[in-house]
DNA sequence: TTGCTCCTCACGTCACGTGAGGTGGC
DNA sequence: TTGCTCCTCACGTCACGTGAGGTGGC
């Protein structure tokens, strides 16, 4: 073990004498030095704690067990809360790359009948979607997603993302027209919404504009990107006559 | 953040590609993995584990979950006793280099009128006692000191202490007498049976004879090494009395 | 020219663990 | 000669943080 020479290199304990064939020669103030400062460690203090605990020779003050006894309360309350998340995940069907607010909806999803990969696509879109959105807005998404999940409206929603994700350069466009109409009913009060929002972001180095733009030409087939482009139509519509009304939704937002 | 850099350096990021001016081009590929990584970070993963987990394209097993449950329960326990260790030694006066179940012991001394020197060289030797007998004598050790704080003994052994601690050049020989059958009669019980244990070790770098006897020439004044060799004596006789009769102690001891 | 963002080394963190290669007395 | 204990570098651990010094486009 390396220990001691750790000790000696900081400073920590004082280089002993040494014996004629050049071994360390401690003596018994080492050795109950050395008890000391291991006690102290096994406590949780940092060698430097300890160095200046052991050199003023006053016993320590209260301030020094309270900040640690703070910090252990502190941990305790970090690894309660991990301890129920991953309870929430497991609960959940586990996906534990998701957000565990959401995680119960794609659960949901799942079991309405959404095949594995349009899954693993649409965790793709909501992690961006998180992320877009920032923290402010993570309620607000996370009912919305409770609201599609509901029990009458579930396989709908699945039904729909089934089909969407499916959709490639065999599809007619009937099915295209279809579909686009169909999520237009699903998703328009909410992406309604969303538009109204545009906080958070992160330091992640890639213009934002850019995420989505790029997003609809990696992830998706051209028919996806014409159903999208269907759907903006719709919601454009949509919106031109709500224009015609008055918007209290995009105050209180800067 | 040199984050994005390390997790290329360990390949848990594929390097993306570079921009005209060489910076890193991401896409929402790299964007939507990061997320996926920090959030598994978030959560206890290590990044090894992380790239295990992202690699294989099912979700988690349970048995990664069961994992960090248990490691997070086993963290919990060990940060709430150390609570109780803190809370415990702060009832009895803080003296945190001490085994906290002798910690209460010191507290009384002092408070029976033990001074501040005598009580810090008293714990030097506690130390070295409880290094020298080692775990499995811990529980012996505790009860003899729990002995000598009784009420009814405490302030005796605290005089008899401060006693041993100014003995000097300038002690009388009666003084030095006296002491020494009054620690006889103190100790003689404890010392007795404490012959009796040779138990636990540890691998500080000193052969263990050395220890007691350094200590001796180390700690103690002449006069205190004269009162040592008289209650060496009275013990030695002591034995030699109790020779003749069965010895049931020495059993059981290996 | 000044700011700003991004770049690449490269060392620091915390308390040691772990070889690699050598020595001295039995 | 073989074992054993101790010695001294010196790199590794874990997930980055933090400068140092430079570049390219406004």
């Amino acid at each position: 073990m390396r220990t001691l020479r750790h000790y000696h290199q900081i400073g920590l304990l004082a280089e002993p004498a040494r014996s004629s064939n050049g071994y360390r020669d401690y003596d018994t103030h080492a050795l109950v030095r050395v008890l000391r400062i291991r006690r102290l460690a096994a406590l949780g203090f940092s060698l430097p704690q300890i160095a200046a605990i052991l050199d003023g020779n006053d016993p320590p003050s209260d301030a020094v067990f309270d900040a640690l006894d703070t910090e252990y309360a502190a941990q305790i309350e970090h690894l309660t809360r991990q301890r129920e998340l991953l309870a929430h995940l497991r609960r959940y069907g586990a996906f534990p790359d998701l957000p565990p607010e959401i995680a119960a909806f794609h659960s949901v999803l799942r079991d309405s009948g959404l095949p594995a990969g349009a899954a693993a696509t649409d965790r793709d879109h909501t992690l961006l979607l998180m992320h877009l959105i920032g923290p402010e807005g993570k309620d607000y998404l996370t009912s919305i997603y409770e609201l599609l999940s509901r029990p009458d409206r579930a396989s709908a929603v699945a039904a729909a993302l089934t089909a969407w994700a499916s959709l490639d350069g065999e599809s007619t466009s009937d099915e295209i027209m279809h579909l686009a109409d169909e999520l237009i009913d699903l998703f328009l009060p909410v992406i309604a919404e969303l538009a109204a929002l545009t906080t958070g972001l992160a330091d992640f180095p890639m213009a934002r504009e850019r995420i989505f733009q790029q997003h609809t030409t990696n992830y998706l087939t051209p028919a996806q990107q014409t159903v999208l482009d269907k759907v903006r139509a719709g919601l454009a519509h949509s919106a031109d006559v709500a224009q015609r009304r008055p918007q209290h939704d995009a105050e209180g937002q800067q």
